[in-house]
DNA sequence: TCACGATTTGATAACGATATCATCCGCTCG
DNA sequence: CGAGCGGATGATATCGTTATCAAATCGTGA
């Protein structure tokens, strides 16, 4: 209830100036020990606390990290934030946590926020900005950042992503492998770089294998969860129909398994890009590829923390790998090829050929 | 890469005094319109912001609210925190987030720190601390502060909680209509609040069904999610094992279906304090309880905004109650009796029996 | 024309810390 | 014995705002 004890009120106590107080709580040295007990002990009476407002507002930085991320309500996100809290605060560093909005004017005006807060360093999901052309005082010369999931447009940063086009192009293969030449691509925010770049991989799968790309195999779901149309259905209804799912994040991946096990499709196999919850307790169980969205926001911290204490290397790119996890749903063979055929034969794909292809 | 601009810089170029500017920006009054415009061109000009940090100091309170949780990990939480960060960002304020710590000494300093930083406002999910005890200036006359999913300790302050007890009294005795008399109790962090309450609406409902409350049928996992040992096992292999479980948060659930679906044991019931991702797409799909997070965030955050803005009414405590939504493991009937019978009779529970049950 | 209230503006002191430089003190050394 | 030195301490300006009160300006009525 009483105002916080200052400075001030140490010195007085103690018999010294603020000065001193200051000297003592920073740095050990230039005092003499006993006038530091001295004011070590008036510290403790009064249960004094240094403002951190004060003393960012002089020194120009704050205690604190700044983290720019899209939703924490992703569960990816939500992992991550984690991670970053924990390190963070074992360096006794807070962390403040905005979301980035809906419009590239909303980010600048989040990052900006942040910036004026004069927190030491900043964690970015880069969502809209395109980071290069904001001059934004970030990076060499400014304020530490590190880029996280995907990397900022135009311009040079530490950044940690994962390997995305590789994790998505062995999921692909795998289902390949295993007989699918008709797989669904779905996805939540497909018009972002993870995604983009998750889809190149699953491209480049058919591609090494000589299976072209069918842009309507491709499900886009809206990052909103609460209305989703069946969309998955449209593919499983073509003419010559989808017979796996690669499934290129986690929330995709929820509503994926949603719409299979309400059409009771335990037929069609599924690979997640995204390890979740109680993948391995479903019917079959899910095999992923998995993030580890955890060491993703400690490697971020990390090389925050490292900017911050003065490191002035070269930018660098940590690109983390994924763990393929083999579990059933993935693996799963398609109908035999008789019944493709026969399936194929009965109907006329979309503007396609007019007639299937021989064999 | 310049200094942000000052209040100086913009008076400078508008040729007025920074007391002008300052003026310009806080309050329309008492300032020429044809001065006003000037100093609002100068302001776009330089892209001038005010300096929350140093603001702060002056008015002592910051355009932020406080947010101290036990871990955004959990998802639960983390569906809370996003909420919470939503409102708040509505309403102008940032969202500072810190963890609680491990130690009622922790999670005390993270709130000092927090209030040092000025905060406008808290939102705590208290843990270990009794914060009538502690004379923290929180609550009236001090920091607005709404305590959230548990009630402080001896404090009186606006609390929004989940109605626990009713939810899972309803809970098990579903299970005991549908002819369970045997119902495990599972859940991490059995020793907070929350699960306290659950736990006696568990031990209600057995008592209102004259059943005995039997220990041996408590599973408590951690709420590390690591390394759980197989907790669950041991209760289905009592010798009176259990025919049904109550699983009292969202991660304990999690943990259940992992255990129930790797012993496929389909034919124990389920139900789970907390709706999670997929449950519906389970086999069966999981019978639950479901409270609102994003409610609780959202509440949370409107008294407390009402609380910024000066109400002082009497502390508010509002109750959210939960919705049960039957999807089908609730409904498993137990075995029947003489299945019941003849299984307890022939079995000894660790090392399983040595012959194969008849049939 | 001048004095007067009403209004708009400005100068200055906080807020609570740190940076910078000056001062003080006790030593050593010439 | 006094100059010089170095380590400990203190006085003061400063960070970018807002609060407070004083000053300037204006229009108006006697």
């Amino acid at each position: 209830m009483t105002p916080n004890p200052t400075l001030r009120d140490v010195a007085l106590l103690s018999g010294v100036s603020i000065m001193t107080v200051s000297r003592v709580i920073n740095a050990e040295w230039e005092v003499t020990s006993a006038t530091a007990q001295r004011v070590r002990e008036a510290i403790e009476a009064l249960g004094y606390r240094p403002n951190p407002l004060a003393r960012s507002l002089r020194t120009g930085h704050d205690e604190a990290l700044g983290l720019v991320v899209e939703t924490i309500g992703d569960p990816f996100f939500a992992a991550m934030t984690e991670a970053v809290e924990e390190s963070a605060r074992k360096a006794g560093l807070f962390l403040i946590i905005a979301s980035a909005g809906k419009s590239p004017e909303e980010e600048r005006a989040v990052i900006l926020d942040l910036l004026h807060r004069s927190v030491s360093g900043l964690i970015i999901v880069p969502c809209l900005l395109a980071y290069g052309k904001e001059r934004l005082p970030i990076g060499a010369g400014g304020v530490p950042v590190v880029f996280v999931d995907r990397p900022p447009i135009d311009l040079e940063a530490d950044t940690v992503l994962v390997h995305n086009e590789d994790g998505v192009r062995h999921a692909t293969a795998h289902l390949i492998a295993h007989g699918h030449r008709r797989i669904a691509f779905a996805g939540t925010g497909i018009e972002r770089f993870s995604l983009q770049r998750r889809f190149e991989g699953y491209c480049n799968a058919l591609g090494d294998a000589g299976i072209e790309y069918d842009p309507s195999l491709v499900v886009s779901y809206t990052p909103d969860t609460r209305d989703h149309p069946p969309a998955l259905t449209k593919v499983l209804t073509l003419r010559d129909p989808a017979t796996a799912v690669l499934s290129a994040n986690e929330m995709a991946s929820l509503e994926v398994v949603r719409e299979l096990h309400s059409l009771a499709r335990t037929d069609i196999a599924l690979v997640s890009f995204d390890d979740f919850a109680i993948a391995e307790s479903l019917t079959p169980p899910v095999t992923v590829a998995r993030q580890d969205p955890a060491l993703m926001g400690r490697t971020a911290t990390y090389l925050l923390l490292r900017r911050i204490r003065g490191d002035t290397s070269p930018p660098r790119h940590v690109l983390l790998s994924t763990t393929f996890l083999e579990r059933g749903s993935g693996e799963i063979e398609p109908r035999s090829t008789s019944d493709l055929r026969s399936q194929a034969g009965t109907g006329l794909p979309q503007p396609v050929p007019v007639r299937a292809p021989p064999n």
